[in-house]
Parts: structure tokens; sequence; C-alpha cells
RNA sequence: GGGGCUAUAGGGUAGCUUGGUCCAUCCUUUCAGGUUUGGGACCUGAAGACCCCGGUUCAAAUCCGGGUAGCCCCA
């Protein structure tokens, strides 16, 4: 947020996406960083409203497959922490709550980063026997750490809006099942819903949540070719529930240590993803059903102020109806000109925008414009509601069709390491290679190819497909047989 | 985690090098009134700021130290 004014976005998305982001962030009122503590913001109503939806969107899919709503406090005890850090070496920078007002506690508590440390020590107390399982249970809220890395808005900060389901099982079956689920549901809000193209990858096994058999990831590309990691799926096998000792009596009569999953989708990231990916040089654009209002309908006045009131009731009348059929709708009958109108609206990726003055009175029509293409089309106004359906419809279809043609733009190949140094430092965005290999024994390689590409990760393989490679082709990096094509970001 | 840069009204800025001319410039914004309305209209009037703490000095927006926050580059 350095040279803003309050007129609109002043630099191109596509010469200067930090800046552009920044702007899109204050200008469109989606949130206000200026709080004055590191990594923490205040979600204002039009950004709140949207990341709302995100929630909405998750917590529909996780009632339609049988998970529980749940919550947990915010203060964890010391020792679940320090158990989770001996057990899986997962030590994230808690904030400590050390005092009450002036006097000392007589025991220091952490803010909750994830829930696994507080929720496991409880699930070991509920489940006694495989009949109780599978519980299936999810909380949304946000969450806080001390973050070290450079914080930004919706990317990384120290207070988040997170989201997270923990489940238990009686067999490792079922957590590799959860995954499919998982992604499902990724598939359904993040693709359908939020029109946001992504990789589902398997991270390899240097780079997963420790105390996680595995880790899965959807990754999409930020507009500056960044990869931005929307959520992750983890199949903790037995490592937690022998931590923190959730046992179960299974049909045999026999003592076992339950199975687990987890999910946490990233809420800041999906909105980080919407806003990047989907706004253009005027500002935001959002998905129809995402939108906090849909369409908004925009006077243009006449000198006679009879013909005034023709246009205002038409109006009202309109939105009177939009809002009965479901629309969320809003007029802009404010003392602002036209085109000032347009602009400001656009700003805030409002979808629809009716126009309706003289020129529309006079033969009964009305003008509607898309925030996609911005171009005007003149309609009947008794086809008005046809009209929405059918704009809504075209706005969406454009969103996805740019995202995923930046998307799969941004997806390229090569088997040679100076020629992936050059797209990573020119380009940037996924680069699929061959690779010796995601096992712990490929971990050398990708240090190298991070420390000589300036950053750039290995994501893993793709799920649950993972891409064959042919027999002779060589790992990008030492040469030696290609067990894997494994995609390079570089990363937020 | 390392380095660099920056901080002046709600937003964007001028002034800082060489301390005094600054009860701080201009644009935007907000409010009142008038006028206008098809891609960021105009006129008149009013409102609104030197990040915090400390130091140097007769005098600090300006110089020095620390803090905090923001941005950029690198890991």
């Amino acid at each position: 947020m350095t040279k803003t004014d309050n007129k609109g976005i002043t630099v191109k998305k596509a010469e200067n996406f930090s800046e552009w982001y920044s702007q899109v962030i204050q200008k469109a009122k989606l949130a206000d960083i200026r709080v004055g503590v590191q990594g923490f913001l205040v979600h204002r109503p039009w950004g709140f409203r949207i990341m709302r939806r995100v929630y909405e969107y998750l917590e529909e899919e996780f009632e339609k497959t049988e998970h529980e709503p749940m919550l947990f406090p915010i203060a964890v005890k010391e020792e679940s922490l320090m158990k989770e850090e001996e057990h899986a070496g997962f030590s994230p920078e808690v904030f400590w709550v050390t005092h009450a007002g002036t006097r000392k506690l007589e025991e220091r508590f952490a803010l909750r980063p994830t829930g696994e440390t507080q929720i496991y020590p409880v699930y070991s107390k509920w489940f006694r026997s495989y009949n109780e399982l599978p519980f299936k249970a999810y909380q949304s809220r946000h969450t806080v750490f001390r973050n070290e890395m450079t914080t930004r808005p919706f990317l990384r900060g120290r207070e988040f809006a997170f989201f997270e389901s923990h489940n238990v099982f009686s067999t490792h079956k079922e957590c590799l099942a959860q995954i499919d689920e998982d992604m499902d549901i990724l598939n359904k809000v993040v693709k359908d819903k939020c029109k946001i193209p992504f990789f589902y990858f398997q991270r390899p096994q240097w780079d997963k949540f420790k105390g996680a058999d595995n880790t899965f990831t959807p990754d999409t590309l930020m507009p500056d070719g960044k990869r931005n990691q929307l959520a992750s799926t983890h199949d903790l096998g037995q490592n937690f529930s022998k931590a923190y000792d959730i046992q179960i009596t299974d049909k045999k009569e026999k003592q076992q240590y339950a199975w687990q999953t987890c999910f946490g989708p990233g809420i800041w990231r999906i909105m980080a993803a919407i806003i990047g990916i989907h706004g253009d040089d005027n500002g935001l654009i959002l998905p129809f059903d995402m939108a906090p209002k849909q369409i908004v309908l925009i006077p243009i006045f006449f000198k006679e102020k009879a013909e005034q009131n023709k246009v205002s009731k038409l109006l009202n009348k309109t939105k009177n109806d939009l809002t009965k059929k479901g629309y969320r709708v809003i007029i802009d009958d404010s003392e602002n000109s036209p085109g000032f109108k347009f602009n400001h609206w656009e700003l805030f990726g409002v979808p629809l925008r009716i126009e309706i003055g003289p020129r529309e009175l006079k033969d009964n029509k009305a003008t509607i414009v898309r925030r996609t293409s911005r171009d005007k089309t003149v309609i009947n106004i008794k086809d008005l509601d046809k009209s929405i359906e059918k704009e809504a419809k075209k706005l969406d279809e454009d969103i996805t069709k740019n995202a995923e043609k930046y998307f799969s733009d941004n997806v390229r190949d090569s088997n040679d390491f100076k020629d992936l140094k050059k797209i990573m430092n020119k380009n940037r965005g996924f680069v699929r290679v061959p690779f010796c290999s995601v096992d712990f024994d490929g971990e050398d390689c990708a240090d190298t190819l991070k420390a000589e590409t300036n950053g750039g990760n290995v994501c893993g393989t793709l799920f649950p497909k993972a891409e064959k490679v042919g027999p002779k082709e060589k790992c990008i990096i030492c040469g030696k047989k290609a067990h894997h094509k494994v995609y390079v970001a570089k990363s937020y």
C-alpha cells in the first residue's frame, strides 16, 4: 500500500501483482491492516461476507458428509503442547498467556495454534469402543500463532481464519477413504464454487506434516506465478493416537490405537486465491453466488423531476422483485455521477449491473453489464429475469475459463536443470520434472533444487493418480533414474 | 530467519539534504449549499495530519538513538 489514492487501482495486475493485491484489499474494503499489530487485521464487511461464503460452502459439504460441528477453547494446557512436540517435533511459535492483569498466572497457557494438541487429549477420553467410531468432527474459527515469516493479508498472518476436521477411525482403510472424501469436498468447494483451479498433490516424505504418515494438498498459482497452498489433508495413521493414547477395543476385544485423519482448508488462502486469480485491473471479480451484492441497479437521471421519479419507482420495483427471487440487490441512487458508480461497483466485484435511464425508460428496456466483459447489452425489461440468469451463468463461465487458462498456461514441462532454473526465474508457475525419489532419499536433490532455483519447492506428485515416467527419464538434479513426475514451484 | 527501504489528515503526497520562512503544500476524501448526471462532473464554504518514546538544540516534521508498523528483495 505505497502509492495509492482513492480512485481505483493505479497499477496493472500483470505488471505489479504485489501492489495490485494490496490496493484491492484496501480499496475494495476487504480488510484493514492498520491495527498496529503485525500479522493481525480487521475483516471488513465486504471481505468478511465473501469469506463467510467460503465457510458456508465448506460447512455445507462437511455436514453432508456427516461431520459434526464442535468448538474447543482457545486456551491450551502447556502439557498437551509439549506432548506433541516430543512426539512429532512440531513446535509452533505459540503465544503464551502469562498474566491476568498485573498478576502472574500460577500456570501459563498457550493460545491454540492448530487443534491437534488440545483435541486429541480429549479424544482419548471420549472413545472406548470401535462402536463409537467413525467419529468425524470439525470446527471453524480463527487461530493464532507467531509466524516469523513476512506476513501478508490472507496469505500469511499471525491470526487467520481457520477450519479443521479431526476424524477418528478404527481402520486405516477408512483413513484413505477419508482422504478421498476430503479431496471431493475441495473439488466441490474450491473448484466448483470458488472457481479456483488447483493440483492435488501428495507431498514428498520430507515435506509432510510432522507426525503424519502422508500429507495431501491442493495447490493453486497466484498471478505472480507463486504457489498458494489452499489446504492440507493428513493421513495421521496411528501416530497421534499413540502419543495421546486414543485407544479403542476392537471387534476381537483387543485394545488397539485408533486411526486418524485431519483436514484443514485454509480459508484465508482460498480468499487470497479468489482475490488474486479472478480480479482484473479494475478490481475484484467474484463468482455470482459468492458476491455480497450480486446486482447493482444504477439510475441515470433526467433533468425533469417527474421522469426521475419514474426511474426511481421502476428501480425500486425491480429491486423488490429480484430480492423476492433471492438475489442480493442494491440500488445506487447516491449523488455521484454514473461513471463514478460504474467504476465503484466494478472495484467491489459486483457481478451484474443494470442501468436504467431515459433511453431505457422510453421503450421499456434495461441495460445489463456483467463484470467480466463489461460489455453493455440492452434488453427488454420483461426479459430481465432470463437475462440475469443468462448473464450470471456467462459470468461464472468467464471466471472459470480465465482462471483455467491462466493456470494451464503456467504449467510447463522441463527435463533440463538449466531450463528449469530459467523458468523459475522468469515465468515461475508449476514446472513438471522427472525426479529420482519422493521418499526421504530424494531430499538432497530437493534441497539442491531449492538452493539453485532461489526457492523452488518440490510440491509432490499428482494425487490420486501420479503421472507415469518414461523408462529412460532421468532425475533433473542427480541424473539417476527418475521414478516420479513431480511439480516444482516457488511458494507463498 | 537475513538484508534493504519507508512512516506527514480517511487515501495519495510536498516540505527533510542545509533545523527557524510550517499554527505544514497540493490532490482526493468527508460535511453544507448550489449546479449536474450514459465511463471517475463543476462552483463556493468548512473539516481533517507530522507513528511512539527518549536525546541534541534557544528552536525539531526536519538531526541522533531506541521501539512499533508497513513495503520490497533473499533464504
